[in-house]
DNA sequence: TCTTACTGTTATTATAATTATTACAGATTA
DNA sequence: TAATCTGTAATAATTATAATAACAGTAAGA
């Protein structure tokens, strides 16, 4: 799994936190704790879906554009990250006479693949809005 | 994830397959396409988890010792694998005054571990059985 | 008992994937 | 026209993963 998704939530939540809902890529780094630019290719992933507006020069930065209330996780996974779960190494070899050995790959795909729609079904009960609560909550109870 | 799991299960299948539900790291090697000595440090776990059990010197190597029908992926992810669905890379940074830069990587670790355990409910229902039948399912589809 | 064939494990090297950084074109504001 | 921003690609640095080598220990069989 890379960490685009993470990148992507993080944003989307600080953005939902801000009460202007906007921020620039260098703000949003500082927060994540990464560069600015890796920054922007996420988010311009994010604004292919609609999920935040931009504004390019001057007073620009990325705006929310979206319920933080009705935009799930599995939404922004689909959007940054979806067949990720597999592992680019494979098993086995398709030229093998051996039928494991030649079918394993396929397989593997075929049961990754549905492992990542029920971690999906999992994460579309998850709205941007629960997170930031569940931020309050770990915060609120650090004493 | 890394392919621990992959190769994990792959050998179980191999065994399973097997007439005589045995083979050695070089055999097993040869089939999944890796380097023995992976072979042999994946199936160290499993023997430790007893799913199979093994036999040094002359003649020694692996053997099936679990009913494939029985055991699932479900626990052969919790062998090899478990926390790894969650990317090393960590949002944020726990120093900072901002809630969503110092929370966002606990928050993100119970939702990947969360998710880590939806994924392990569909695993654990499939077993090593299984996976030879969708084998068969797509030798037999090849015409 | 000596040789051969295994596992078990660690250390090291090689390769691939991920992340950081640089660079610059294009947009917008003042 | 200078300053500030996004968008994107190219490259460098870092980290993670996989392959390989090496060798101690165990067992079988000549």
């Amino acid at each position: 799994m890379n960490s685009e998704f993470t990148i992507a939530v993080h944003s989307l939540v600080l953005l939902a936190y801000r009460l202007d809902h906007m921020a620039t890529s260098d703000m949003i780094a500082a927060n994540v704790c990464t560069h600015p630019a890796r920054v922007r290719k996420v988010m311009s992933c994010l604004k292919k879906q609609g999920y935040v507006a931009t504004k390019e020069g001057t007073g620009g930065g990325y705006a929310l554009n979206c319920n933080p209330a009705e935009v799930t996780l599995a939404q922004i996974y689909r959007a940054t990250s979806i067949g990720s779960l597999k592992p680019s190494w494979c098993s086995g070899n398709e030229e093998e006479d051996c039928m494991i050995a030649c079918n394993m790959a396929d397989v593997m795909d075929q049961i990754f693949s549905e492992a990542e729609e029920q971690m999906l079904a999992f994460l579309s009960r998850v709205t941007i809005h629960d997170v930031l609560n569940r931020i309050r909550e770990v915060q609120s109870g650090k004493t």
